[in-house]
DNA sequence: CCGGTCGTTGTG
DNA sequence: ACAACGACCGGT
């Protein structure tokens, strides 16, 4: 019989542990149920992940399960599988993805707090306190207060051992105070559901035909639709339609929130079918309630972003990756795994059909469709619109006189117009030439760029703000401005164009909340803006109203990125504004640049994907990049450079150890070498053998304990 | 000697 | 993640 558990935590250490299971808990404790137990001198919400009737022996002491908190389990066996095979591909420890995947209210923590005694109050009233100790009591008269907020208004990093010593002469006392998570929502009849519904008719390409097969066959494979948004749309509703039809469920990943709601239409996903949106913004009541609906069946579809994926749908049998090519896929910081890759390790688990879909892929995985024969290509027919590239170079300011007089011809016409740029604030930074200083931030080794809203320099790695200052901080020099390509400058050119002309900005200083955002948009489709000057945080729409005239201002600064994937970068940016313009022959795109012989514009204003392709896929190969070699990116972030530079070293000589026929780059200052405090430092892996790569990495990593990022392509 | 910090180690 | 422990350090 079952009468040990194994466990998880959701703290960043990849081990189980094994715990006994009291008779009275014994019915209820099933693999996927949360637990409550103790751990070390903690008590802390775990995870079971399997009964044993036996435990491995060593030389631990076994302690008992505390309590169970869920009647049915939290996570189904596949799901279990599945998280655990993603954890250990990205790194993350099982318990961090289980904690992902559970929505906050389910996930119970308890807080220490220290509250003053009655002999600790006299003791203080008497004047009978040290002047530490004073303090302390005076923080502490008004109430319990938690160790770390003692430790911020003392201004000491860790008031334990004074709070220790307080407690063993009884002025205080610590008591935990267990956040009890809600109870369980009754799953009676649905309450008003938001009901998600796909607008599409079920027709479309017989190529899709394949797909539909594999979905009725319930076998993994793996496929990529290229195509215009609409008639991407209409295929994925056919699929969707055919999943819902054998009886199996879908997951739909959008690169961000609001493409996930432009996903609400006319029409249904199925019939006696429904659809939810699961997302971080959702707030705790309401997102337990869809995580519920998921979880019992009552819904067959889920729309979101990355986090969807760890949705807890059962009998899954599709699985989507809209705009493949969109970075907030990637793992990056505070993500705990690349969605592409995830997405693809659940629908092999899941025996689901993996279907991933842009206009404009990414050269790896258009590289993988075509050699896989999984590649989808809906015709979008020949644009009407016309393209032209302007050559900046030698012009005064960030509008040429080209594009200046086809702009005021535009808006004489009365037509609305789209200018992106790349760049947040006025100018990139400013210097004095005096000395050769440039302001930087204080906790980035970058410069702060200068926005005149505020008259600030801001940090675009951490957003930190100091005021800005025409006086070099270093010698007192007058500070210069590197030549203006903000979105601030470029309003004000606008605005000196055309003085009476309705604008707006759409970028994260102007309209920062996503009200905000909506409103820009709406006033823009109403016409109440006629310019609407933007950053590539209009990319992530899928309600901006074409228009007659869109501009993208120097998508070259891109190139100037220390990545293999700057011209990517590039042609999609160019790509994605063309998008925005109507089809319509007297409508046009203009791409105003210093370097218009770049194949990655050429091949943009060209509207050509294949030029573009490849031609990068030569560079790719030439240089031994993705998809020619594996690639793993390690990198290492701490507070103190020194140990830091001692760890990665480590971590370079067990790589060296292990040998086998790995490049290896590093360890090496990252390109930005600290951000909010923390240095960074970097070592690359490189190698034909992606799994010796993965083994290698796996094995030279485990032992070294620092903050890690990995990004494997 | 104490309070504070830092790095290391273990959590069943 | 978090707590505990040991080494070290500077101020009284």
């Amino acid at each position: 019989v079952n009468v040990f558990a194994e466990v998880v935590f959701p703290i960043p250490v990849d081990r189980t542990f094994h715990y006994a299971i009291p008779e009275a808990l014994r019915s209820r404790a099933l693999a996927g149920c949360r637990i409550t137990a103790p751990f070390g001198r903690r008590k802390m919400t775990g995870f079971i992940v399997a009964l044993m009737d036996k435990i491995p022996p060593g030389p631990f002491d076994i302690k008992e399960i505390a309590d169970v908190l869920d009647e049915t389990p939290s996570f189904s066996g596949s799901f279990l599988s599945f998280s655990r095979r993603l954890g250990s591909r990205y790194f993350a420890s099982w318990g961090e993805i289980l904690q992902a995947a559970l929505p906050p209210t389910l996930l119970p923590r308890e807080e220490k707090k220290i509250r003053l005694t009655p002999l600790g109050a006299e003791v203080l009233a008497a004047e009978g306190l040290t002047k530490r100790d004073r303090e302390v009591a005076i923080l502490l008269r008004d109430g319990p207060r938690s160790p770390s907020y003692v430790a911020g208004k003392l201004g000491i990093k860790d008031p334990g051992p004074r709070l220790e010593k307080m407690q063993s002469r009884g002025l205080v006392e610590t008591r935990v105070v267990a956040r009890r998570p809600r109870p369980p929502v009754e799953s009676g009849p649905a309450k008003a559901q938001r009901q998600l519904e796909f607008g599409f008719a079920p027709s479309g390409p017989s190529a899709l035909a394949g797909i539909e097969s594999g979905i009725a066959a319930g076998e993994f494979g793996s496929f990529y639709i290229m195509g215009p948004e609409d008639a991407r749309r209409d295929a994925y509703a056919r699929l969707i339609q055919a999943t819902l039809a054998v009886g199996r469920r879908v997951i739909f990943l959008t690169p961000e929130i609001s493409q996930a709601e432009a996903l609400r239409g006319s029409g249904t996903a199925g019939p006696g079918s429904s659809a939810v949106l699961l997302h971080g913004r959702l707030a705790g009541r309401a997102r337990e309630e869809e995580w519920r609906k998921l979880l019992e069946g009552r819904a067959d579809v889920v729309v979101g972003p990355s986090s969807a994926l760890l949705a807890p749908l059962a009998g899954v049998g599709l699985i989507v990756v809209d705009e493949e090519s969109d970075e907030s896929y990637d793992q990056a910081e505070g993500r705990l795994f690349d969605a592409r890759g995830g997405a693809r390790l659940r629908a092999e688990e899941e025996k689901a059909v993996f279907v991933r879909g842009s206009a404009w892929p990414s050269v790896e995985a258009y590289h993988e469709a075509v050699a896989g024969g999984g590649l989808i290509v809906l015709e979008s027919g020949r644009r009407k619109f016309a393209v032209t590239v302007l050559d900046d170079r030698g012009e005064k300011g960030l509008l040429s006189n080209a594009l200046k007089a086809r702009l005021s011809e535009r808006l004489g016409k009365g037509d609305p117009v789209i200018l992106l740029v790349n760049r947040r604030g006025y100018s990139p930074y400013v210097f004095c030439p005096r000395c050769g200083h440039t302001p930087k931030c204080p906790r980035c080794d970058i410069a702060m760029g200068y926005h005149r809203k505020g008259e600030q320099w801001v940090c675009h790695y951490c957003n930190s703000r100091l005021p800005a200052s025409s006086r070099c901080p270093k010698c007192g020099g007058t500070l210069v401005q590197r030549r203006a390509g903000g979105i601030e400058a470029l309003e004000e050119e606008i605005r000196k164009l055309a003085p009476r002309a309705a604008v707006a900005r759409f970028d994260s200083d102007e309209a920062g909340r996503e009200k905000e955002r909506d409103r820009v948009i709406d006033d823009f489709r109403r016409g109440r803006i006629s310019i609407l000057l933007a950053t590539r945080l209009l990319f992530h729409r899928s309600d901006v109203p074409r228009v007659p005239f869109a501009v993208m201002l120097s998508p070259e600064t891109l190139l100037g990125l220390s990545d293999y994937r700057a011209s990517q970068k590039v042609f999609q940016s160019i790509a994605k504004m063309t998008g925005f313009v109507a089809d319509d022959t007297r409508a046009e795109a203009v791409i105003q640049t210093s370097n218009p012989s770049h194949f990655s514009i050429r091949a943009a204003a060209a509207g050509d994907y294949r030029m573009y392709y490849d031609a990068e896929i030569e560079i790719r190969r030439a240089m031994n990049y993705p998809p020619f070699t594996r690639l793993a990116e390690v990198l290492f972030q701490g507070a103190d450079p020194r140990s830091l530079a001692r760890k990665s070293r480590e971590f370079r000589a067990r790589l060296e150890d292990r040998g086998g026929d790995i490049e290896v780059l590093g360890p090496a200052l990252a390109a930005v070498a600290r951000v909010r405090g923390r240095t960074q430092i970097q070592v690359i892996l490189k190698s034909s053998d992606g799994k010796a790569l993965e083994t290698l990495l796996r094995e030279s990593l485990e032992k070294i304990r620092i903050k890690k990022s990995v990004r494997l392509s």
